[in-house]
DNA sequence: CTGGATCTACTGC
DNA sequence: GCAGTAGATCCAG
């Protein structure tokens, strides 16, 4: 297991590989632990997030393996992925194409190991508030608000 | 605002 | 296993 910090400007990122250097988790936290200097199988992704929190960046193009985890959160994630950036949905219109919940669809994007790469801080309430976030709600306003102030320069 | 419906995962037995 | 509960919710009353 390898980590690997990203300063970015919603708080410090801790992103964790597995052993076969395959993306796995990635959360904020206060302080760096174990930095791995100069990892060479993080640069890629760094370089994204860079991009990303700069505006020049829509998607990310990164491959992750999905262990632990559940197939209906599979479904949800999937589906979550697809939402373009700088949009956002609700967590009733991502469950009536699962056939699913508003509150299970809610569980599933608390466990999305994955934020800001899989974009579940695209997904808000129905009457128009934000709604949780893994990473903090402030976090996630952050980000919606990023996205559609740069959304215009990619018209 | 409140209460009930809804579905998943987690807990305790 | 099975019952009970807690959510990043929603909708009607």
């Amino acid at each position: 297991m390898y980590r690997v910090y990203f300063k970015s400007p919603i708080g410090l990122l801790e992103i964790i590989f597995d052993d076969s250097f395959s993306l796995k988790k990635i959360l904020i936290t206060d302080f760096v632990k174990d930095d791995e200097k100069e990892p060479e199988f993080a640069v890629e992704l760094i370089k994204q997030l860079i991009l990303y929190f700069r505006g020049e960046l829509t998607a990310f193009s990164y491959s992750f393996n999905i262990k632990h985890v559940s197939d209906f959160d599979k479904r949800v994630l999937e589906l979550i992925g697809k939402i373009p950036y700088g949009k956002t949905v609700t967590y009733s219109w991502i469950a009536k194409r699962l056939n699913t919940s508003p509150r299970a669809v809610g569980q599933a994007l608390k466990r999305n190991p994955l934020p800001i790469i899989i974009p579940c801080h695209r997904v808000i309430k129905s009457d128009g508030t934000i709604g949780g976030y893994s990473l903090g709600v402030e976090s996630k306003r952050w980000l919606i608000e990023h996205e559609r102030s740069t959304l215009s320069k990619f018209l």
